[in-house]
DNA sequence: GTGTGTGTACTATGTAGTTCATACACTATA
DNA sequence: TATAGTGTATGAACTACATAGTACACACAC
C-alpha cells in the first residue's frame, strides 16, 4: 500500500481516452511536486480501485508511461517514478507545449490579433476557478 | 453549384469526429469573413465531394449546424448562412472561449505563473506557422 | 412527363478504440 | 504448501464513428 492522497475525486472527461488522462494526471503530479523522483506509485490494481477504473486501463496507462520513461518497473516490484532528471524536466515543457500549440493554432485560424489575445489570457487567468467542468 | 474556393486541401485529424471538424471549419470561415451572412453554401452532396467525405457525414454536419442556428434550410432550397447577427457575433466568442478555457485550465493544473504564461503565448504567436500538424 | 438536383431518412457494415473479464507467471510471506 | 500480492497477456464485449447503399418527397428546367 502506498500513499492514497490526491487520487480521489479525479474526474475524467468522456472525450479523451481514460488511460491518456491518467498519464496526464501523473505528469501534472510530477510537475507540481506531488510526486517525487524515485517515489513508489500505487500498483495497477490499487490505482484502479482508487480512480474507479478497470485494472487494465491502469495497466495501459502505466505501460504508456514506461514507454515515455516516466516510470520504471523492475521485475514484479512496485513501479517507481524515474530518477532521470532530464525526463522529469521535459515533462513540464511537454505539457506546456501541447496546450499552447493547440491554443495558438486555434486562435490563429480565427485571425485573432496578438494584443486582444494577451488581454484575454490575462483576464481568463485571473478569473475565479471555473470552466474546468467537462463531462 | 456554389463557389468552390477554400474547400480544397482541408485536412482532418483522426482525433475528433469529422462532422464536428466540418462544423468548426464553417465557424472559422464565418468568423474570418470567408463566408457571409445569407450566403448559399454547397449542397450536402457537393460538399462531400469537395471535402472527400461521405454525404452522410456532410449531412450530419449540416444538421448539427442547423441545430446551432448557424445555417437555415427552407424546403428543399439550398441551405444558407443565417442572417441572425446575434448568432454570428456569438460564434467568434464561442470559438475563443472554448480554446481559451481549455488552455487556461491546462496551465493552471501545472501551476504556471501568469507572467511566464503571457510571455509564452506572445512568443508562440510570433513564431512561424507550425505545430499545426496533428494526426 | 422526364432529368436532375435539392434536403431528408433509414438500415447495414466495417473499423478503431476503450474497457472488461479472465488467466498466467513470478515473488514474498505465513 | 498455500495465500496474497506483484506485473503481464489475451480475447471478448461494447461503443462511436464513418461509410455505403438505398429510398422518398419536392422543385425546377427541358
Amino acid at each position: 500500500m502506498t500513499n492514497e492522497e490526491g487520487w480521489k475525486d479525479v474526474a475524467f472527461n468522456s472525450r479523451d481516452p481514460v488511460y491518456l488522462q491518467v498519464v496526464r494526471l501523473f505528469m501534472e503530479k510530477l510537475v507540481t511536486g506531488r510526486l517525487a523522483a524515485g517515489q513508489v506509485i500505487p500498483s495497477r490494481r490499487e490505482l484502479a480501485s482508487l480512480l474507479k477504473i478497470n485494472p487494465n486501463t491502469a495497466q495501459k496507462a502505466y505501460k504508456e508511461m514506461e514507454e515515455r520513461r516516466l516510470i520504471v518497473t523492475e521485475g514484479n516490484a512496485p513501479s517507481r517514478v524515474t530518477e532521470d532528471a532530464g525526463v522529469l524536466r521535459g515533462i513540464r515543457a511537454a505539457l506546456v507545449e501541447e496546450a499552447a500549440d493547440e491554443f495558438i493554432a486555434a486562435v490563429r485560424r480565427i485571425g485573432m490579433p496578438a494584443d486582444e489575445l494577451i488581454e484575454l489570457v490575462r483576464r481568463k487567468y485571473d478569473e475565479r476557478q471555473g470552466g474546468g467542468a467537462h463531462d
